[in-house]
Parts: structure tokens; C-alpha cells; sequence
DNA sequence: CAGTTAATTCAACACACGTTTAAATACAGC
DNA sequence: GCTGTATTTAAACGTGTGTTGAATTAACTG
């Protein structure tokens, strides 16, 4: 009993709580995940997260927190070095300078994707739902600040003439969200309708896939 | 106590149930919402759940059965319609005969998910859990189904030359369930962000982007 | 080495939930 | 009008939950 000797392994007590309630939530949802699960995941205790994290809402918006706010700034920081280079497709629309905004996005939220694909997950079932204590936090927090940046870009782009001139941004906006993060919300669904597995490969198709799609139609 | 004398209005308090299960369980998730609360809301009692749908998740069930497959019948029987009268774009792409497979999906879905919006919200939410016990009941008895109808569409309209030959039918269908469903299950967030309420006229806007989107892309 | 603080354990509490049960009552058939 | 069945009520049960508190010990400070 009491505090015992110092962990054998160099993790902390509150990264591995974060780290189980990552996996726990996604899988199960907010209300499917009891604290002593969480706890005995994480080699400890419920009481543990009443200590580091003051209660189970605690818990979730630190770990709303942290992952977005990287997810946030990994986009944040690669449109700004695109801009910084002066980028932007060629006039053939070929990729150059790392691609057009629209390829750049898909890239890095395929990336992000592929390695954590429960993010998505997570927010969709405890952002949406109506009383949802986390829905201002990631409103405002994340979704606003990520749609200005997006918008933004893609207003220039339009500008540039190197997207319609017709093309409406804001739903655009909506559009890319929604092709980019679908598929990994839908994953154990798609994986068995469809007959594929989620590995490397199948991500590089879809992002191939997305990417000419959104380019260019599906018109013969 | 005991039954109490016949109903005023014409309701039957299985109805009752399911309709007040609906709104729950879309708002606020199967383990969020408890069936004191479906009861009171149905001007009834939890006890009566079981009599009706044996426990909570029958209850569950119940309602997705009843829901997916309306929705189901109606895509089968658009699409065959549609095939009876040897319809298609013409030549220059413009509709005809209610337009191509494409365009009628999307008038057909946000027809469908303007009136119902819940509906994949609650999916989402209950089905793509880890250990959920509608997945299977979901994905045999509505997205197999679906997809199989929609793949099989996608595929003639690539061998009748009028979407590209080299268009991935699969993961095109994918990116069309993407794209008409994800705007109604992020709309308590798309609202906020963009500044819009999804009436009827924001839900024609979408519709028509997005089948431009499809069709023809974004590119000047 | 003494005293203080930080970290952890275990046991318990209070509450809400799904579910069950027994009783009560309306309705249909005769 | 009596009887049997379908429907509904209220109350209770058991379980699992988030949370709290007291006790315990490691680590730090001087």
C-alpha cells in the first residue's frame, strides 16, 4: 500500500493514463469506459485520474486537448512553409513545391490519419451529440481556427485562378473535410463491405484516388 | 395503477417509443440516454420497453431495422426505376431521364438526410464502436446491400463511357457516402463554423456543389 | 536524519441504471 | 355480466459507476 517504488520503465503514471484513455474512448465511447478499466489499462488505479485529472471529463479534454492542438499546429506549420516558398501548382496543374494546397492537405491528413485513426472517431461521437460538454472546447479550440486557415488557402487559391472561380470555398471546405476523414470513421465498416485492410498501400490508393477526384471530376 | 383508460390520441405507445428512441439516442447515444428518459418523453414507463422490445437493446434494434430499411428500399427502387427507363446523361453530360446514377444519389440522400439527420449520426455513433453489437446487423442487412447496389450502378456507367475508365468504382463509392453524409453529421459543428443553418435552401446549396464537385472537380 | 510534500492504495459512499416482479386495470369474447 | 388475456403501473433489486477520504509510503529539503 501507499506509493510504491519508482516505476522499472521511464513512463509516467498521467502519459499512460492518456494514453489509455485514448485507446479505451475511441473503441468504446465516453459513457462505455468505466475509470478502473482506463486505470487497470494503464497499470493503476481510477483514483489515479481524480488525481492528475480532477475527474473523467478531465480526463477526455486533456486528451481533446493535446491531440488536437498538435494536429492543429502540424497544419498550421505546413501551410505557412508552403506559403513561405511561394508555392503552388504549375500552370499545367502539375505538383510542384510540394503540391497545390488541396494535395498538401490530403497528404498530411492521410498521414495524420494513418497514425491515429481513432481521433477522428473519438471527436464524432463525443463532439456531436447535442449537450456534449466538449463542443465549444473544440469549436473553438480546433474546428474554427482549422477552417480559417483552410478557407483562407483555398480563397487564395481561387484568386491565383488555380481553382474555379465558381468554386464555393466554404462548403469546398466542408467537402475535403469530409473526404479525408470519412473513410477512417467508417473504417471496420468499410474494411468488410469492401474486402480491404487499411495498411500503407490501401492509404496511398485513397489518397490517390481523393486527390483526382477532387481535381477532376469523375466525368469520362 | 394498472392500465389506465384507452389513449386520446391515435398513438400506439409502441410508436411512442420508438419515435421518442430516435431523438434520444441520435442526441445524446445509446449508453447516454436511459430509458426512464425514452419512457417519460413517450408518456410512458421504462417497464413498458420490455414488454415491447424485450430489453434496451431490442429497443435499439427495433428502430434501426425499421429506419435503414425504408431507406434502403427507396435507393433499390430509385435505381431501378431509373435502369427500367434506360435512363443516363446524354452525350453532353446534361441530366436526363432524372439524371445520371451520381446526381441521383445525391438528390436521393440529401432528400433522405434533410428529412431524417439523425439517422447517421446514430449510426455512427453506436455501429462504429469496437465491440459494437449493431455492427453486424448493419453491415449485412444494410451496408452490403447498399453498397453492392450503388458499386454495381458506378461500374455501368463506367463501361457505358460516361464516368472515366480509370475512376476506382470502390473507393469512389466510399467517397460518395463521404460526401453526403459527413455534412449532416458534422452539422451542429458546420453551423457554427461557417456561419449557416441547414434549411432548405443551405441544402439545395450543398447539393449542388457537390455534384459539381463530383462531376467535374475544382480545377480553373 | 527529521520533517514535509507528493504519489499511491484501498475501501467505502451515493447514485443511476437496466431489469424484474407482482399487482391492477381495461378490453374482448362469450 | 363474467371470465381470461393483454396492457400498464409502481416498487424493488442488484450491479456498476464516478467520486471521495483516510491511511500509507517514497522522495525531496534542510
Amino acid at each position: 500500500m501507499g506509493r510504491p517504488r519508482v516505476r522499472a520503465s521511464a513512463s509516467d503514471v498521467r502519459s499512460d493514463l492518456l494514453a489509455a484513455a485514448a485507446a479505451a474512448f475511441s473503441a468504446r465511447g465516453y459513457d462505455g469506459v468505466s475509470l478502473r478499466d482506463v486505470a487497470k489499462r494503464a497499470g493503476t488505479t481510477a483514483a489515479m485520474v481524480h488525481y492528475y485529472f480532477g475527474d473523467k471529463g478531465g480526463l477526455f479534454a486533456a486528451l481533446l486537448d493535446e491531440t488536437l492542438a498538435s494536429v492543429l499546429e502540424r497544419v498550421r506549420s505546413a501551410l505557412a512553409a508552403r506559403s513561405a516558398a511561394g508555392g503552388g501548382m504549375g500552370r499545367a496543374g502539375v505538383a510542384a513545391e510540394g503540391g497545390s494546397v488541396i494535395e498538401l492537405f490530403f497528404d498530411i491528413a492521410h498521414e495524420t490519419l494513418g497514425a491515429t485513426p481513432w481521433i477522428p472517431r473519438l471527436v464524432l461521437r463525443e463532439v456531436l451529440s447535442d449537450e456534449a460538454p466538449f463542443r465549444e472546447r473544440f469549436i473553438e479550440g480546433y474546428a474554427r481556427p482549422m477552417s480559417l486557415l483552410l478557407r483562407g488557402a483555398l480563397r487564395e487559391e481561387v484568386k491565383a485562378g488555380r481553382l474555379r472561380a465558381d468554386f464555393d470555398v466554404d462548403l469546398g471546405f466542408t467537402s475535403l473535410i469530409a473526404l479525408a476523414v470519412f473513410p477512417f470513421i467508417g473504417q471496420p465498416v468499410i474494411e468488410r463491405v469492401l474486402g480491404v485492410s487499411f495498411d500503407a498501400a490501401f492509404r496511398t490508393r485513397l489518397t490517390v484516388h481523393t486527390k483526382r477526384l477532387v481535381l477532376d471530376g469523375v466525368r469520362a
